[in-house]
DNA sequence: TTATTAATATACAGATGAGTATATATTATG
DNA sequence: CATAATATATACTCATCTGTATATTAATAA
């Protein structure tokens, strides 16, 4: 576990969530980390690996995140689908918040081909998967079809928030998903 | 209005969805539109000038196209907002779409000081300026509000869709939409 | 036909991109 | 202390990036 290792990884994320992957040169990174490109090249052995962990990285951090929230302020099922919001605000409103690592990358590796598109649209349904999920377990009939209605809302309301921040879109958004939670829990 | 600047907006745009903008050189746009570089800064000044006119067509296009559909297929305000995400679902589910341009765009150019940057918001905000039209034309108290949600909703559905061709999510977006439609008009 | 202007092609400049070969410093092990 | 292994630094290769200077062709005007 080398610290350079972590401090590399953490630079990049923030580099690419700030200025873009593309546009983010590996030299840019070392500097940024206080190190030069042989170290990083002894840890990852391209730039594409790189993106791949930070990737990874991301939405487990994401989904750990998210978990803890949900696990400390909720018992029931039913309750952890209608905080869900609730959380999602307070993770869009953070000042550090910079939009969801995977929807970028998707934009910036549009060739379903690409490993990172590939690994974008894996957590995308990784992510669709946790809310049907938490659906199932609050007895949702339609669990799958009310998770992909909250991950369009949720991933849209990200997209609103990182393309002008205090666009107060989050407000509806929650608004929006109480009246579909409460419509496919009526079924 | 030369014929050669037509071809490279229409190239530029097609690589820049399919391909990136970062990741399309403007030595790749003249080779495949049939010129060369001298030719191209004869007609943009710069690549981000070229960028920016692209945008601009794209959202003009997909407006207009909407706008047509609209006025062709329905006749009655309240008509127009239910109809909707039929015309959003003909257009995400088209052979040659490849998502919406200025959601890419804004994931490219991460910085809100960006030229590039600021147009995308720009052109996000006048979408759903255009929908909370439709809203208060048919009658909805909560116009913005309504306004809000359905552009998180199409912008998600259209992420999940250029995420994933055939993801199916655009089936229950239209179900979302209609139950937040109806909400909305109930108050 | 000749002079002038506009458009195109070739070739280049200078910066930056990813990735590596070689050399030095550091650390662990005998 | 000496030796082996690992991590770091310097310096480089080669490709590609945006943008431009110059040369050549095509078209227009006198």
């Amino acid at each position: 576990m080398s610290a350079l290792r972590e401090k590399i990884l953490h630079v990049a994320s923030d580099l690419f969530q700030t200025r873009g992957i593309n546009s983010t040169g590996v030299d840019t990174i070392v500097a940024v980390a206080g190190t030069t490109k042989m170290t990083l090249y002894k840890h990852f052995k391209s730039k594409e690996d790189l993106i791949l962990e930070v990737l990874a990285r991301g939405h487990q951090d994401f989904e750990n995140w998210l978990n803890e929230k949900l696990n400390q302020n909720t018992k029931q099922p039913s309750e952890k689908l209608q905080k869900l919001l609730d959380f999602i605000e307070e993770w869009v409103t953070a000042p550090d918040f910079r939009g969801m690592a995977f929807i970028k990358a998707s934009a910036e590796f549009p060739n379903e081909e690409s490993a990172v598109h590939k690994l974008s649209a894996e957590q995308s349904k990784h992510f669709r998967m946790y809310l049907a999920n938490l659906a199932k377990e609050a007895g949702i009939k339609e669990a799958e079809g009310l998770s992909l209605q909250l991950s369009m809302l949720i991933e849209g309301a990200i997209q609103a928030e990182q393309m002008k921040r205090g666009s107060g879109a989050i407000k509806y958004a929650k608004k929006a998903a109480k009246i579909l939670i409460d419509t496919a829990s009526k079924t």
